[in-house]
RNA sequence: GCGCUCUUAGCUCAGUUGGUUAGAGCGUACGCUUCACACGCGUAAGGUCGCAGGUUCGAUCCCUGCAGAGCGCACCA
């Protein structure tokens, strides 16, 4: 027996070290392993793209457990012999990563992006990424994951951004691709448009006003924006509402606060006559319903009285003014006119900017768009449908299920995606424009082009994300080996941000679905069942977890009982546990090699599997039950219950091999009867043998580290040693 | 408004197509330096499976309603 084993099992001396020689194996790639013998050549394949972190920063728990469970996925694979290839990556996460450097610019240097410009803001975000990748690098590997890293990606590296303006330019042509003036989200805050999907709603107090524009306008309207109101078209009310049925079609002037206004009365049933005085002043330019009220109408749009920096644009005594000062400016005004003739406190949903908090300030703007309900040429199929048909006949199947229908519904009430956005840092528009003239896809050659000075939302690149990695649009052997990929494995929070657009984007461009299964993970919350946040100081960071306890046990500790689409928690005292066991693991290594040691008896074969004919009935039937949860964690795992598998071996090997099998074996151990002896220091090393293999997976540093002292070891690595069937 | 999920031991959660005494981890109490392991071993306490009906020979599991918690989408003038 290794004098290693002398001492309590140390993780962080054992699992850098493992690491490395795995890497220097070549074992991560799939070709490696075809031409070591130890993958056939026409085995089956297997492929998973890693959802690659965003340059921003340090990887946290949420990354630990995506990690934990696509490389259980890719090792169980890899052991069945499976042709297994995990592709890694990093994602430039274009507003996100911006908005964090250029905050650091202005707090270090108290500069701002156009002080810089764009070459040298891009500099400083290319530096900044670069570092933050390295870290992202090392966190990784830290974590045990057996990414194919000869195949590392970028998504703004020179083969993804091919991709891209592919793909940008097929939908261009196929006209689902357009630029229109149209009302955005516009973030003043980042100086951007973003998604609706970018959007995320705070409750606020806010204060609903109920006034009239001037004296003689005949009907009084609530608002919680007075400002706008300098932007009024109209006021709509319900058709059938008789109190202002009068008044429809009728137009009237005023000077609202110093601002001459021109209003008509319209009907439209999108009016709730219940809210408010159940009349609506309509801003088409600063308000998502108005504008799509407006358009019904015939309506102007061009009333824009905020601005890109949210004040006002407009003359007298609200010129310049930031929104929320022309908000008591206006209802100063108001008061004084004798206009104001009611004040509710009430909560508000306030659309608020993912990335930078900033409010969200409705503005029309000329922007690039991709067109969700437009039938694409020759395919009889709006990209809508494209979405929703691979899931509903199943070639994707989502887990858990019940998640099909947040996305069919999602689905239903998608809205044309704003892809353009104001900021430096991503893929630049492959647009370019002369005069009047257009082109797209590749900067043409000739003098007198200009790029479109606009980059793309971020997911439009990482949409491609399981092709672009695979060489696509070259016609490479990887993508026609592994694509599409077997597993998507993400968090649930980013079902539309991400897995929808990948459905989006591949369906259109490939014709095929990006995937087969996917699987979506909880969120990993502090024992206090709170969200990790920099702002709560709750965060566990996973390298630091893993030096303190093992990367193992972080894994174990992760995926034990954790069910898909449920939320978790996790403490420092739940991934100790899990350090125990590897160390009781570790023992019982520790006390079967020295039993085996002493039964040797120079027999050199002696370790390879015996036949059943050989044991006592009592091993027959330890290695009847062992057949028995091999077969039951193989299922597990193939029917993605991962979190039963892991616990079933954890229980198998503290509760039924140590305290039971072992203890019961100590006296035949150290009996007379010496062919007992060596029958049963024979069973325990089957048993240990098979106990590595099926928790390789799940904790593949420990294992491995005794895998190595094991006599039965039969290949290099337990990393490519056989998956055990209950056949054998 | 539309939709989804959850409610099981003090805490966090499992419970694999309904079937004999409902499980785990942590925690708690008591006892063990027993020659693999104190990162350990042994023993014990602890649940009318949210409530009310229904289907069934039989329900934690299926159906309906109610109550509570959480979440997504839309709206919020």
């Amino acid at each position: 027996m290794p004098e290693k084993f002398l001492k309590p099992y140390d993780p962080a001396a054992t699992e850098s070290r493992i690491y490395a020689a795995w890497e220097e194996s070549g074992f991560f790639n799939p070709d490696e392993c075809v031409n070591k013998g130890v993958t056939r050549a026409d085995a089956p394949a297997y492929s998973i793209a890693l959802p690659p972190p965003n340059v921003t920063g340090r990887l946290h728990m949420g990354h630990a457990l995506m990690l934990a469970v696509e490389d259980i996925f890719i090792r169980y694979k890899r052991m069945r012999g499976f042709r297994t290839i995990w592709m890694p990556g990093t994602d430039h996460a274009a507003i996100a990563t911006q908005s964090v450097v250029e905050k650091q610019i202005k707090k270090e240097e108290g500069k701002s992006r156009h002080d810089l410009g764009r070459e040298e803001l891009l500099k400083r975000i290319e530096a900044f990424a670069a570092e933050s990748h390295a870290t992202i690098v090392y966190q990784l590997k830290a974590m045990g994951a057996s990414l194919d890293w000869s195949r590392e990606a970028f998504t703004l590296d020179e083969t993804r951004s091919r991709a891209v303006r592919a793909v940008f330019k097929r939908m261009y042509d196929a006209g689902l691709i357009y630029r229109g003036n149209r009302i955005v989200n516009w973030d003043p805050k980042g100086q951007t448009t973003i998604s609706d999907d970018e959007i995320v709603y705070e409750e606020r107090a806010a204060k609903l006003y109920t006034f009239r524009y001037s004296k003689d306008f005949p009907i009084s309207i609530a608002t919680t924006r007075p400002e706008t109101k300098v932007g009024d078209v109209a006021v709509a009310v319900h058709p059938d509402d008789s109190r202002y049925e009068k008044f429809v079609g009728k137009e009237y002037d005023a000077i609202f606060c110093d601002v001459p206004i021109h209003i008509k009365i319209v009907a439209d049933k999108e009016v709730d006559p219940d809210f408010g005085t159940g009349a609506v002043g309509l801003t088409p330019a600063h308000s998502h319903t108005d504008w799509d009220i407006a358009d019904r109408h015939g309506l102007s749009h061009e009333v824009i009285v905020i601005n890109e920096y949210a004040r006002m644009a407009v003359t007298g005594r609200l010129a310049d003014k930031k929104t929320v000062e022309a908000r008591e400016a206006v209802v100063k005004w108001l008061g004084d006119e004798g206009l104001l003739e009611k004040e509710e406190d009430i909560t508000q949903n306030v659309a608020t900017a993912e990335r930078t908090g900033g409010i969200i300030e409705p503005l029309p703007k000329l922007q690039w768009w991709v067109e969700v309900n437009k039938e694409i040429p020759g395919r009889g199929k709006t990209l809508k449908e494209l979405m929703i048909e691979p899931v509903r006949s199943g070639a994707i199947k989502i887990i858990p299920d019940y998640f099909e229908k947040t996305y069919f519904h999602w689905i239903e009430n998608l809205r044309d995606w704003c892809i353009s956005r104001q900021i430096w840092y991503g893929h630049r528009i492959p647009v370019w424009y002369r005069g009047e003239e257009i082109t797209v896809g590749v900067e043409p050659a000739e003098d007198g082009w200009i790029q479109d000075e606009d980059t793309l939302d971020t997911w439009f690149s990482s949409g491609l994300w399981t092709f672009s990695t695979l060489g696509w649009p070259d016609d490479t052997d990887d993508y026609k080996n592994y694509h599409p990929t077997d597993l998507l494995e993400t968090g649930y929070d980013i079902l539309f941000f991400w897995v929808a657009r990948m459905i989006l984007m591949t369906e259109f461009a490939l014709g095929d679905i990006p995937f087969k299964t996917v699987y979506l993970h909880g969120l990993v919350r502090d024992a206090g069942g709170r969200k990790m946040s920099k702002s709560l100081g709750n965060n566990l960071d996973p390298l630091i977890m893993s030096e303190k306890f093992g990367a193992d046990s972080a894994r174990m500790a992760l995926v034990v009982g954790s069910t898909p689409g449920t939320d978790m928690r996790i403490s420092e005292d739940k991934i100790k546990g899990y350090k125990h066991f590897a160390n009781k693991l570790w023992n019982i290594a520790r006390f079967v090699l020295a039993s085996a040691s002493e039964q040797k008896n120079g027999d050199r074969t002696w370790a390879s599997a015996p036949e059943r004919a050989h044991f006592s009935a009592y091993e027959c039937e330890r290695l009847d039950k062992l057949d028995e949860l091999t077969k039951e964690i193989t299922t597990d795992i193939d029917e993605f219950r991962i979190y039963l598998a892991a616990e079933k071996i954890y229980h198998y090997v503290w509760h039924e091999f140590a305290d039971k099998i072992i203890e019961e074996s100590k006296s035949t151990l150290s009996g007379n009867d010496a062919s007992a002896r060596v029958s049963r220091a024979r069973l325990l090393l089957l048993i240990l043998d098979r106990v590595l293999r099926l928790l390789h997976p799940f904790m593949p540093f420990v294992t491995e580290e005794i895998y190595q002292s094991m006599p039965t070891k039969d290949t290099e690595f337990l990393m490519v040693a056989k998956w055990p069937s209950s056949a054998e």
